[in-house]
DNA sequence: AGAATAGCTGAGCTATTGCTCACAATTACG
DNA sequence: CGTAATTGTGAGCAATAGCTCAGCTATTCT
C-alpha cells in the first residue's frame, strides 16, 4: 500500500549508515521540537539545530516539514501496540476484563509522548495520504472490536457497529484527556470508571 | 470578571454605528474566513477582503489577530444555551430523560457551526485569558452536574466528581465528532446510544 | 592513490504574514 | 458653515518561514 503522495517522499534513499543515523537524528530532534514549540513554531531550522545538523541535510530526506511529522505519525501507527482483538477472552462474565484490556491499550499507546501525540493529531495539517492512513487503522480497530462484541455472549447492544465506533472513541479520547492533562484524577481511578461506563452500556442494563 | 491581557482588547471603543457594523463584518467575515481556510492560513488580509474594510480598519478594533478568533470564542461561550440544570427533572425514573436533555445540549450548541468550533478549539492558540475562560465555563457546568449526580434518586456511583467529569467530557466530545464528520451516522440513533451509556453508567447496574 | 559517489553545509532567496502609519474621508456639533 | 473628532484607507515595513543550490567533505570502489 504505498503513498501516493510525493510530496512526503523523501528526496534520497540512504544508502550508508552514517545517513541513515543522520535521518534519524533528524526524526528524534523533530519529536522533540514539535513537543516543546508545538507544530507551527516548531520551526525546520530549530529541528536541523537541536539535530546538530544543516537545514541542507534536513531538505536532503524530507521533501518538506509535513513529510517530517507524517513519518513520526506512521511510526506511531505502525508500533500499533495492540492487543488483538482475537487474544482477548470471550467466556461469560470476563466482559469488564475484557473491556479494562481495551482501556489498559489506549492508556500504552498514549503513555509514551502524550504532548507530542496530541500536537500531530490536534495541530498538525494532515495529508489526505496521512488522514487514509489513520482512517484505515481505525477501520481496523473498528472492525476487530465490532467482531469482538458480536461474539462476546454478555454483549447486548442494538447496533454492534454504531456501540463499536462509540466505545472505540470514547475510550480513546477520554484516555488522551487523561494523559494530557495529568494530576486532576488518579490514572487509575478514571480508568475505572470510564471502565465501568463501557462495560455497563455493552451489558444493555 | 474584565479581562486583563490588553493584547486582547480593541485599541478604539466605537462611538458611531458606522463602526459598530465595521465591526461586526469583521467578526462575520473572520468566522467565515476561518471556517474555509482554518486559522493559519485565515489571514487578517483575507479577512478585511471579506469584509470589504481595508485592512487598516481591521487593526482599529482588534489589537492582533488572536483577539478576532477569542471574540468569536467569546461569544460562542456566553451564548451558552444551556439547559438549566436546576430544570432538570429530578424525579425517579426520569434519569434517561434528563441524560437525553444533556445530549441535545451538547448537540444544539455544536450545530451553529461546527467547522469552527473545531478550528477554534484545536487550532489557535489560545491566550491563558481564553484558558481561564473556557476553565471556568467547565467548572460551572461541572459543578452543576455534580449537584445534579447527588439529588438525583436513581444515581449510583461512587465519585460523583469523577463521574461528572467523565460524562460532560464524553457528551462533549462524541457530540463535537458526530458533528464535525457528518454522515457517518444517523444522528438521532448515535445520540441515543451515547444518551444509553450515560444513563446506564450512572444507574450503576 | 585517484576517481566516483554519497552525504553535508549554510548563506541567502522567495514568499508570506501580521501589522503600522501618514493621510483621506466621513460624521458630529457649535 | 467650519472645526474637531471619529472612522477608513492601503502601500509597504519588519520579521520570519520554508526551502534551494553551489560547493565542500567523507566514504566507497577500482
Amino acid at each position: 500500500m504505498p503513498s501516493s503522495d510525493r510530496r512526503l517522499q523523501p528526496r534520497r534513499k540512504p544508502r550508508q549508515i552514517r545517513a541513515e543515523l543522520t535521518r534519524e537524528r533528524i526524526l528524534i530532534a523533530a519529536a522533540h521540537v514539535f513537543t516543546e514549540y508545538g507544530y507551527a513554531a516548531g520551526t525546520t531550522n530549530r529541528i536541523a539545530e537541536r539535530a546538530r545538523i544543516s537545514i541542507g541535510s534536513l531538505y536532503q530526506y524530507f521533501p518538506n516539514k509535513d513529510a517530517i511529522l507524517a513519518q513520526l505519525l506512521i511510526r506511531h501507527i505502525d508500533r500499533g501496540t495492540w492487543t488483538g482483538a482475537d487474544r482477548l477472552d470471550l467466556s461469560p462474565g470476563t466482559l469488564r476484563a475484557t473491556v479494562q484490556a481495551l482501556v489498559r491499550d489506549a492508556i500504552d499507546s498514549h503513555s509514551e509522548d502524550p504532548q507530542l501525540l496530541r500536537i500531530m493529531i490536534e495541530e498538525a495539517p494532515l495529508s489526505q495520504d496521512l488522514l487514509d492512513a489513520i482512517d484505515r487503522h481505525g477501520r481496523i480497530r473498528t472492525a476487530q472490536i465490532r467482531d469482538l462484541l458480536t461474539r462476546h455472549p454478555d454483549v447486548r447492544v442494538g447496533d454492534v457497529g454504531t456501540a463499536a465506533d462509540l466505545i472505540l472513541f470514547t475510550i480513546e479520547m477520554n484516555t488522551h484527556k487523561m494523559m494530557a492533562a495529568p494530576g486532576s484524577v488518579p490514572v487509575e481511578t478514571f480508568a475505572a470508571e470510564l471502565a465501568d461506563m463501557v462495560t455497563r452500556y455493552l451489558r444493555g442494563d
